[in-house]
DNA sequence: ACGTAGCGTGTAGCATGCTACTCTGCTCTT
DNA sequence: AAGAGCAGAGTAGCATGCTACACGCTACGT
């Protein structure tokens, strides 16, 4: 039982070059186990199947991923890096909760970045990304429409992303990903309920609409819009649904 | 500096996990082995010791550290999740340069930042924290003075982290802690030679002083006015000087 | 002389061994 | 009966073993 052991759960092996022939890809991703650990992880979080509280072990995690405990254990520093997670000494990892105040600063630094580099991107923004943004915008609201939640959040994420990236700072784009996925750690289910998932979806048309008319202005001021109503709603309802939590803290 | 495990943001377990009992502080700081390997590698490249763009390999920074290769490698995925190595399969992990458009970038989310929450932070200072911001600024120069530099730049971070944390947002004042290691890791050395480090810590007294004056709107200008005059130099330096470097991110 | 195939060296990535520690629950003492 | 001591299980953290791959060098073929 050298290499085989725990190979055959889906994780691709170590070095498996694509081989391309004719065309001109340099390399296909270099996803290696850790990479997809790491996703495989942020998802079961975010989408709540890794409970928020609970306790786990490596050993117990890396079993039911079939891997070994080293690409476990070096998603779970990212993960713990980026808040999700929190290691205690000899006991195990444990999923944390995002906190109310926690959404607050997550929704103060959305709100102090998304407007401008909104404003950014429109002014760079080209045909093939405005389209890029409508496409998203259509496909949440066919999936709102067929009371997909999952995939509503999917383009939610996606038409959010376009929009940054379009402003040129990768960076940003990428920092913003991750506080969203701490808001969907806590809010996602929540705010399905309560409000119309359609009703959602149509809090981002006049952004679109902005900025399909290439009104950069407009636009940025869509997006505080945006952003504030989302926020808004998310804290009202993580604050009245937890009343009686030990909050004494926050 | 840049922070270590997950136990400094505000993120926290469900359960009462704190238990704290009499008065007492629930247990110092952990220190592990990778803490301590990151703290050390990060300030190796910030200070230039490891020089941007050679090739290193786990063992052999291992070894220098006197640790095994386990926590080297932890720290490393770290660094490179904030950009500051690269790992090259079967070849090694090089430090990597930063480029101007990562300078860029950075400057850009710091403009986006930096003066909103500066606003929101005068207006939450008291005469302590206020205090604080005078201490940094009087203590850049006294070092600048004295042309301490290495002094003169701890202190250019503080003053920045100090109004930033006033702010409340830990999380957003951590990041930009993260951002300006980047800066640095480029920038300190050429900066402090192109402009006297007297003009540079004179370009903080109107902010300090709006600070003090407890005029937000004054003071969010002004620090607008500061790192885009920081930028300006920075860029306007590294263009300059670097013409001819293979640049070698990602 | 020039291109190329094949070998050797060194590496990241992954798996696994090992240790000190924490927590739980039981037993023994008072 | 109640409390203290103790042992057993389980864990993170760290160290180390192992494998497939990338790259440089050499030697061979043309």
């Amino acid at each position: 039982m050298s290499y085989g052991t725990a190979n055959g759960h889906g994780l691709r092996a170590r070095g498996e070059r694509p081989a391309r022939v004719g065309g001109l890809e340099p390399i296909a991703a270099p996803h290696t186990r850790t990479d997809q650990v790491l996703r495989a992880l942020t998802d079961a979080i975010v989408e709540g199947r890794l409970v928020p509280g609970t306790l786990h072990s490596v050993a117990s995690l890396a079993e039911q991923l079939g891997v070994s405990r080293t690409p476990v254990r070096e998603a779970l520093i990212q993960l713990s890096r980026r808040g999700m997670v929190g290691f205690e000494r000899n006991r195990g990892v444990r999923i944390l909760e995002t906190t109310i105040h926690d959404l607050e600063q997550i929704f103060e630094i959305r709100l102090w970045i998304e407007p401008p580099a909104t404003h950014q991107a429109v002014r760079r923004m080209g045909a093939r990304e405005v389209e890029v943004v409508r496409h998203h915008f259509e496909a949440m609201l066919a999936a709102a429409r067929r009371d997909r939640l999952a995939e509503m959040w999917r383009h939610d994420r996606a038409l959010h992303r376009a929009i940054i990236q379009a402003s040129g700072n990768l960076r940003a784009a990428q920092y913003l990903d991750g506080l969203r996925d701490l808001v969907l750690m806590r809010g996602a289910t929540t705010v399905g309920r309560a409000r119309s998932p359609l009703e959602i979806v149509e809090d981002h048309r006049p952004l679109v609409e902005a900025i399909e008319a290439g009104d950069a202005a407009a636009a940025a001021e869509e997006m505080r819009r945006h952003v504030r109503t989302t926020a808004d709603l998310v804290l009202a309802l993580e604050r009245g649904e937890r009343a009686g939590t030990p909050g004494g803290t926050a």
